[in-house]
DNA sequence: TTTATAAATGAATGTTTGTTTATTTATGGA
DNA sequence: TCCATAAATAAACAAACATTCATTTATAAA
């Protein structure tokens, strides 16, 4: 029998991803994604059952990857600062290498298929945070608040920032690019505010 | 001269902003609108330009509305925490009471449409808080650093909040709702976070 | 070398898309 | 009352859409 074309398949998810980002989920077609990745229409229907399924097993691909990054180095018994630190750390070099897909994980978090995709992935960081952060808070190390309350202090100002970097925003003209300083006075910031 | 139904008009509005919240920008078209509005899709090409032009008004008439509601109160040279205090209740206050304006604004925000919008109405924003940081700052009310930086801090965290309001974020099953009391919690953290 | 089988395709499916055109309908001013 | 004019429409347009079908192509195993 035929074997398939790995390099085939693999150009198909590159062109997806660029598609994805440039054009918005709008613009974006099965066609349109057949002609960049010089394939058959019908063969996307070989990798993939139909459009839905293309762009979840995408952010299942990129979401479990990003995760473990995220986690590289990581153990949830280390000090509550050494662990967010690595963290911020471990995303942020990985979005900058990555931007495609740091703009993809944006995008998608915005979509219906969001929800799909952060049930399944989501689980596994999760059970890792809230071990890390029961055992700071007992070490005295974060302040004693609910975990939507961390989370919205210790993670979304790092999304927001990588956000700025990427639109290239601007106060009064001059433009903003990322910079491990920015990273550093932000960072030290959050665990200010976190610190009991 | 026949003159325009103005009931008519704003059911489209509103339909216009259900449906893409309810389904996506992925999966709105002129026509459903046509037909969730009881109106002939031609009918549309009279109020709007083309399905852009639908799209951005939308995005201008909903965007000033609410840095009018954010605003409401607000005097750059009110103390920092009382300015930041007031400007985090009016924004929660406004997208609890029009859940639909705060969805389509967020989706709104991770899609092309956002940067044309964006320049246009935020101008008025930016500069009053530009004028409140200086102030703030000078007072030795607030750390001095990019506006980036402060505004990951100040506004990211409540944005999360909402948004896991919203999806009913849960940790472990547990749903998460909004609550007075997780705001003051979030922001007095954010404002520890901010002073000198 | 042959054979069975999955990969890959070009062309077509019927549907939905954004937008336009020709026509009818309502209404403020003459 | 009647007329000019803009609102509103039904029906249509080509283009783009997701998906399928009949066929060809490559290859692992026999």
């Amino acid at each position: 029998m035929r074997t398939r074309n790995e390099h085939k398949e693999q150009l198909v998810e590159e062109k997806a991803l660029e598609l994805l980002v440039t054009h918005g989920f709008d613009g974006f077609s099965m066609q349109k994604l057949a002609k960049a990745a010089n394939v058959s229409p019908a063969t996307l229907y070989i990798y993939y059952k139909d459009k839905e399924d293309l762009i979840t097993q995408l952010g299942m691909i990129h979401g479990t990857k990003m995760v473990d990054v995220t986690l590289e180095g990581f153990d949830p018994h280390m000090s509550f600062e050494e662990g967010l630190r690595l963290q911020w750390r471990n995303r942020a070099r990985y979005w900058l290498e990555n931007p495609m897909e740091a703009k993809f994980f944006d995008l998608l978090s915005h979509t219906p298929y969001h929800k799909v995709i952060a049930m399944k992935m989501n689980d596994r960081f999760r059970e890792v945070m809230t071990v890390f952060g029961r055992n700071a808070v007992e070490k005295n190390e974060l302040v004693r608040v609910p975990f939507e309350v961390y989370w919205s202090i210790a993670f979304a100002p790092l999304y927001n920032l990588i956000r700025f970097h990427f639109e290239g925003q601007s106060k009064g003209g001059k433009p903003f690019t990322w910079s491990d300083e920015i990273m550093e006075q932000t960072l030290s910031l959050v665990i200010k505010a976190l610190k009991p």
